[in-house]
DNA sequence: TCCATATTTTTATAAATATGGAAATGAAAT
DNA sequence: ATTTCATTTCCATATTTATAAAAATATGGA
C-alpha cells in the first residue's frame, strides 16, 4: 500500500459514523449489512448514510453488493489488514521493541525498557496546546 | 485505547503532510527531530509545521523536548503500537484469516482462501462513486 | 404500467481544516 | 540590554467536510 491510498483510508474512518459503520461491519462479518440497517443502527439520515458508505467504498474499506432492493456493504479485511500492515511498517521501521504489543507479533515480552538515550535533552513535555 | 483518541490519531495522520512528518521521526528514531528542520525538509511555511506538530502532539503521536532554542519532535512509538492494536482489533475480531499479513502475526501463512460464503448475492462491485 | 421501497445524487449550508504572512514568545549570544 | 535565532500564536483566506432536505434512480410486486 502506498502513501496516497493509505491517507484516503485513513481519513475515511477517522470520522465518529464511519468508524462506527466499520465496526459493525467488521462485527457482521463476510455476509455484511443493508444500508437501511446501518442506518437504522446508527440513528443517521439514509442520504448520510450513503455518503459515508461512499467515502468507505471509495478508499477500499468496504465492499457492495445487490441484493434486490437493498444495497449490502461488507468490510473489505484484506483492505484493512493492508493499513494495519503500511502503518506497522511506519511505526516498527526503527524501534520495533518499543511499539507495544499489536505492532508487532507479541513474540518477545523481554522488553528491558532500557538504553535509548535521547541524545541530550531535557524537560520532556508530551503536548503543548491544551494540556 | 478507546474510540474517540483512536478517530483523533487517525485523523491526525490522514493528511499528506502530517503522515510525512511522522514518517520522518519514526526514521529519525528516538532521537528525533527539530521543527525547524521538519519544515525545510518538507518545504512548508514554519507556521504551516507547527500546526500540523501541534495537531499531531495533541494526538498524543509526538512528543516534544526543547533544547535550546529548537524544539525537538520525536514520533511516541508506544501511543503508535496502541493505535495499531486498536486497528487490529476492529479489523481482525470476525475474521483473523481474511487480514491478511500485517493484521495478524504472520504465524498460520496457510489460508486456503475458501469457504466463506457471503450468504446469497450477486454482482459485486468494489466502489461506486467514481470508479 | 403504476406503486411502494431502498438507496443514491443533487443542492445548499454550516462547520472544520489547511495555509502562510506578520507579530509575539522564549532562549541563547554578543 | 540588545540582538539573533527558532518556534509559536494571531489573523485572514481558501478549501474541504459533514449534514440533511428534496429530487432522482433502481428494484420488485400488484
Amino acid at each position: 500500500m502506498e502513501m496516497k491510498s493509505a491517507i484516503v483510508a485513513l481519513g475515511a474512518l477517522a470520522q465518529d459514523t464511519r468508524l462506527a459503520i466499520f465496526r459493525l461491519l467488521v462485527e457482521a462479518g463476510p455476509a455484511g449489512l443493508p444500508a437501511g440497517a446501518l442506518a437504522e443502527q446508527l440513528a443517521v439520515a439514509p442520504a448520510t448514510m450513503s455518503f459515508h458508505l461512499a467515502q468507505l467504498a471509495q478508499a477500499g474499506l468496504v465492499t457492495s453488493i445487490r441484493d434486490g432492493r437493498s444495497i449490502i456493504y461488507a468490510a473489505d479485511f484484506e483492505a484493512m489488514g493492508a493499513l494495519v500492515g503500511y502503518l506497522t511498517e511506519n511505526c516498527c521501521r526503527s524501534q520495533p521493541e518499543q511499539c507495544g504489543p499489536g505492532c508487532l507479533p507479541p513474540a518477545r515480552t523481554t522488553i528491558t525498557s532500557a538504553a535509548k538515550g535521547a541524545s541530550s535533552h531535557e524537560k520532556v513535555s508530551r503536548s503543548r496546546r491544551g494540556q
